[in-house]
DNA sequence: TCCTGTCGTGCAATCGATTGCGCGCAATCG
DNA sequence: CGATTGCGCGCAATCGATTGCACGACAGGA
């Protein structure tokens, strides 16, 4: 004989399943469930429900309650380490509270975006984090007043609550410590217009390097994607110009590491003939072969402190924007000119 | 005045809300809405559902019909790229079809593990995907027969269907590719002993070696995590034995960045003094000073058949396991003994 | 003219947990 | 011994979409 947890492709264990074998009504039961008492009659009910392998249906008491305790999370994709990273200690800290983090892959796409944001807030998640605002298009305007609260992480935009890192202070240390070393012929990889995290630390660059007398002009800036192949044609494209850069400033590690292949294949070695910087510090950047100088950005501490903003906002708090600070992580490839 | 839809902070619009509009009752405008006809009456309440913001309430909807088109998804961890990018070959290949994924990391911790598994039930996820069966804590034991297909990824485990890489396989190709290169001393970087998919691979590049007369003892297999740390680790033990190995075969190419970086630190160039074959060929395998021969693991594959095998699963349709094929890349890290 | 078949619509039940309301029982006090 | 307070429990409504059933209207054929 199969008892009712052997057996499979049953129907669920419902409150009623429970109150019927227990003798009393569903409504005693599901008070039973969540009082704290040590009532003889409340510690059988649990009882029974445990031997019936009762499990709570979220789905239904979400109905109910009209709260899921969930939190839809937009990230460009989840193969970027970065990202990875700040979704880690979004889901890390939300999970340890009882909250479920559920995430998505938008491709930077505002198709995407907004097509998948819809779908979060039909799964009536409570709050929506954002951390793929585009400032060309910002999808999340559209979301914004339907009674769902929308934080901004990574990148921000004007009118929301945001938790970044403070990328043009990061842009500054960069061009501080390139011109420290003695470098004036500075070239940058730029990365994706449309990302302000990005572009921030350009600006912040651009800006620290001109009050140390250092113009770095338009021509020496090259967008690019995020991926090592950008690093390589943004680095090609700037070794080639008639008086090249002796140093650059890549916006993100996977791209850098991409340039630093490029100066191998070309016989430049970095740190000595050519000085190079990225951002983020993920974990390779120290294990290559000419460790990585770069601009730590606290990833996972960003991803957490979005998660415990986007529950204040939820339960009615006053929230404001964050950002934290980076530092500079100083390794091989960067040296004096 | 505000409409409805600048209004912030409102209650949700119902079917009811568009029923009263149109003058019909909500069950003709459930039914007008999902009719594929023309019909003028079905164009105009579908006017007005668009007028008034209506969106379906999945919630609503998945507890009435039993079904929630969605599929809980645990992964050890994110930040992992070969679980990341497993991941994004099953979530693309869900949300291409109206599924949703709903992802949980696990860190490998049996009861986290079980934690978040029971969590997904209680939020009716119609199927589980695991990708991170342990062979010494099978929780998903205790899952199966809750009415709830699951399906196993890149660990596989007896009594369960899965969709993995084959790893015995891709473990020959690496001691094939490493004694036809004339090395006898192999030192294995082994990975967690309970990750059968990382144990399949030793024991075929041991059996593979062994068919060709080398046999690689006991004391030459070193258990490792899959961090560059561990591949430092496990090195220096293999490297510190009275007769080392002049080549190397390790699990994963995070572990293999790591040894690569002790060798540097130990004057031995990768490829010319000592031989060390990777696997997974993750995107920075061939970005490295010396790049990485590794085995090629189609995670995208994977995920994306593991994803499509789970909706055969929940349909009732007939699966059986599938093991996809690796592939040596050969590239600068190995070289004739 | 009447009957039958078809189509569209309204009604009400359903999914499972939660909760305000009210009833009945027991305990305590005057 | 009767009245009042308090507590526990059952009842039923609720959340929003879906769907079986039944009824009414209308058309076409006998």
């Amino acid at each position: 004989m199969m008892t009712a947890v052997e057996s499979s492709g049953r129907r669920r264990v419902t409150l009623d399943d429970v109150a019927q074998r227990a003798g009393v009504h569903k409504s005693t039961v599901s008070r039973a469930l969540r009082s704290a008492s040590s009532d003889p009659r409340v510690a059988r009910i649990r009882e029974v429900a445990e031997e019936l392998g009762w499990t709570p249906d979220l789905i239904a008491a979400g109905l109910r309650n009209q709260q899921m305790r969930s939190i839809g999370v937009l990230v460009p994709r989840l193969t970027d380490v970065v990202l990875a990273t700040i979704f880690e200690g979004i889901d890390d800290t939300l999970s340890q509270q009882g909250w479920q983090a559920v995430v998505v892959s938008t491709w930077d796409e505002p198709e995407v975006q907004r097509r998948r944001a819809r779908l979060l807030l039909g799964h009536r998640v409570d709050g929506l984090i954002v951390a793929d605002a585009r400032d060309d298009e910002p999808y999340m305007v559209d979301i914004a007043g339907r009674g769902v609260p929308v934080l901004l992480v990574n990148r921000s935009y004007p009118g929301f609550v945001s938790v970044t890192c403070d990328d043009e202070l990061g842009g500054r240390l960069a061009a501080e410590h390139l011109v420290g070393l003695g470098h004036t012929r500075l070239g940058v990889v730029a990365g994706m217009p449309y990302a302000v995290s990005l572009s921030n630390r350009v600006r912040g660059f651009r800006a620290a390097a001109r009050e140390r007398g250092v113009e770095v002009s338009d021509d020496l800036v090259v967008p690019s994607t995020i991926y090592p192949s950008a690093g390589r044609e943004a680095g090609t494209r700037l070794l080639d110009l008639p008086d090249p850069p002796t140093a650059f400033f890549v916006v993100n590690d996977a791209a850098a590491i991409g340039l630093l292949g490029l100066l191998r294949e070309r016989g430049l070695t970095p740190g000595v003939d050519v000085s190079v910087v990225g951002f983020n510090d993920i974990p390779e950047a120290a294990e290559l072969h000419v460790p990585l100088t770069t601009v730590r950005n606290p990833m996972r501490e960003m991803g957490a402190l979005a998660a415990n903003e986007a529950l204040r906002m939820i339960s009615g708090q006053p929230v404001t924007s964050r950002t934290l600070r980076p530092e500079l992580v100083v390794r091989a490839s960067t040296g004096p000119r």
